[in-house]
DNA sequence: GGCTGTGAAAGTGTTCACAGCC
DNA sequence: GGCTGTGAACACTTTCACAGCC
C-alpha cells in the first residue's frame, strides 16, 4: 500500500468547506489577496481551530505566521469539492420553488448548471426560466443521457417524487437534492440530500420552546405565556 | 414546571423527530393505528435501533412486543417540539423564492402560520400570496410585535440579510431560517439554521466525484488517492 | 511576534446487543 | 414469538494546546 496518506475528509467537513468557498469568493471579489484562518472562520460563523483542521485534510494549504492566499485556497477548495469546471445538473418540477431554483443565477458562478427543466405539465413546458427551456418529463431520461448528469434536483409535489427519483436513479443519475416532503428510497451508491422547511422551522419551535423553559440564562428573560396577539 | 423527564434532548434528534411527525401523519391519514419502530424507521430512512433511542428520551412510548400507536406518539412528537399549536412566523423577501415558501400550504398542518410576509419592494407590497397581504419591510417591527413572533424566515437577497436579521433580533425574534447565502451574525441566545442549496449541490459534488475516483460499488474502502494534493 | 498545522483530549452522536415486557 | 427500551461499545466531531515555521 502506498504510504501516501488516503485522506478521508469527514462529511462535516465538506460542508464546511463548501461555505468557506463561498466566502473566499466574496473576499476575492473585494480585492482580498491574504487571510488569516481567524477572520475567515468569523466570516464563516467557526471556530479558528476548526477551520484549520478543516483545511488539512487538504495539506498545508497556508503560510505560517502569515496566512492564506485568497485565491489558491479557493481553487484547491473548488478542486477538492470537484467543482472546478461547470457540472451539469437537471431540476425536476418546475412549481414556484423549482422556478424560483432555477432562476437563481447564483448557481452558475459556483460551478453548477441546470441544462434540463422537467416539467409533468404540459401548460409550463416551453417557458424559459433562467435562460433554459422547460422541458415535458417525458424527456427526463433523454436529457439525462445527453448531458451525462448524475446529479439532480427535485422539486416536485411529495406524491410524485419517489417515482421521479427512481427514474433519475436508473437513467443514471448518482446525486440528488430532494426538497418534496418524503423520504426517498434510494439504491446504494445513491446520496441524497433531503431539504425540508418545515423540519427546519420544528427544530427552532423546539429550541424556542427550551429558552422559555430553560431558567435563568444571561438576559433575565420573564417567563412570557406566549401571548398571541398583542394590541 | 414537570422537572421530571428534563431530559436533554440532542439537536440530531430533534430534528429527526420532525421527520418522523411528518411520518406518522401521512400514516394517520392513511388510517393506520399502530406500527413498529422497523416500519417507521423504513419509512423515515434510519436505522431502527436510533429511531427507538430517539423516541427514549421523550420516555416510554411504546409497548413491548406490539408497537407504537400512531395517534398519541404523534401528538407526543408533536408537543415536544412544540408545534402543538400553531406557531406565528414572518417571512422576509418576497422573491420567488419566498413567494414559493409563503404559498406553500403544507406549514399550516405542520404547526406554522405566517403572519407577516415583508418585502421591500412597493411593486410587490399589496400582493396576497397564501391568503396573507405582502406589506413593507418597513412594518417589520410593527408586525413581530404585534404578534410576538419569535420565528422568522429569511428569503432577501444576500446583501440585505445581515440588516433584516439584526432588525428581525431587536424586534425579538429569537429564531431564524435563513436562504440567503451569507453567514448571519447574531448575539447568543438566538438560533440560525442555514439552508443553502449551493452547499447541499457542492457536498453532493464532492461525493460524487469520489465515487467516480473509487471503482469499487459497494462499501467505499479502497484508499483513494486523494487527487487534491500539488503545492 | 504571529499564525498555521496537528496530535491528543473531550464531547457528541450512532450502532449493537440484549434485557424486559407483552 | 415479537418488539420496545437502554446501557455499553464504537465512531465521529469538535476543541484544546502547543509544536513548527515564517
Amino acid at each position: 500500500m502506498s504510504e501516501v496518506r488516503s485522506r478521508v475528509i469527514p462529511e462535516a467537513t465538506v460542508a464546511r468547506l463548501a461555505v468557506y468557498l463561498r466566502v473566499l469568493t466574496a473576499l476575492a471579489e473585494s480585492g482580498r489577496r491574504s487571510v488569516s484562518s481567524g477572520e475567515l472562520a468569523s466570516a464563516a460563523g467557526v471556530n479558528p481551530a476548526g477551520l484549520r483542521k478543516d483545511l488539512s485534510y487538504l495539506g498545508p494549504c497556508g503560510v505560517r505566521g502569515v496566512g492564506y492566499a485568497v485565491g489558491s485556497l479557493r481553487e484547491r477548495l473548488a478542486r477538492a469539492l470537484g467543482v472546478e469546471q461547470a457540472r451539469s445538473c437537471v431540476l425536476v418540477g418546475m412549481g414556484n420553488l423549482g422556478s424560483a431554483l432555477a432562476g437563481y443565477a447564483g448557481f452558475g458562478t459556483r460551478g453548477f448548471t441546470f441544462v434540463g427543466l422537467l416539467d409533468a405539465d404540459p401548460a409550463r413546458v416551453g417557458d424559459v426560466v433562467g435562460g433554459t427551456e422547460v422541458r415535458p418529463v417525458d424527456e427526463l431520461e433523454q436529457v439525462v443521457a445527453a448531458h451525462g448528469v448524475t446529479i439532480a434536483v427535485v422539486t416536485t409535489p411529495a406524491g410524485v417524487a419517489q417515482s421521479v427519483c427512481d427514474r433519475l436513479v436508473a437513467a443514471g443519475v448518482r446525486s440528488i437534492v430532494n426538497f418534496a416532503p418524503v423520504t426517498l428510497v434510494v439504491p446504494a451508491g445513491v446520496d441524497v440530500r433531503q431539504v425540508d422547511l418545515s423540519v427546519e422551522l420544528q427544530v427552532l419551535a423546539f429550541l424556542d420552546q427550551q429558552k422559555g423553559v430553560d431558567v435563568v440564562p444571561h438576559q433575565a428573560s420573564r417567563p412570557m405565556t406566549e401571548q398571541v396577539a398583542l394590541p
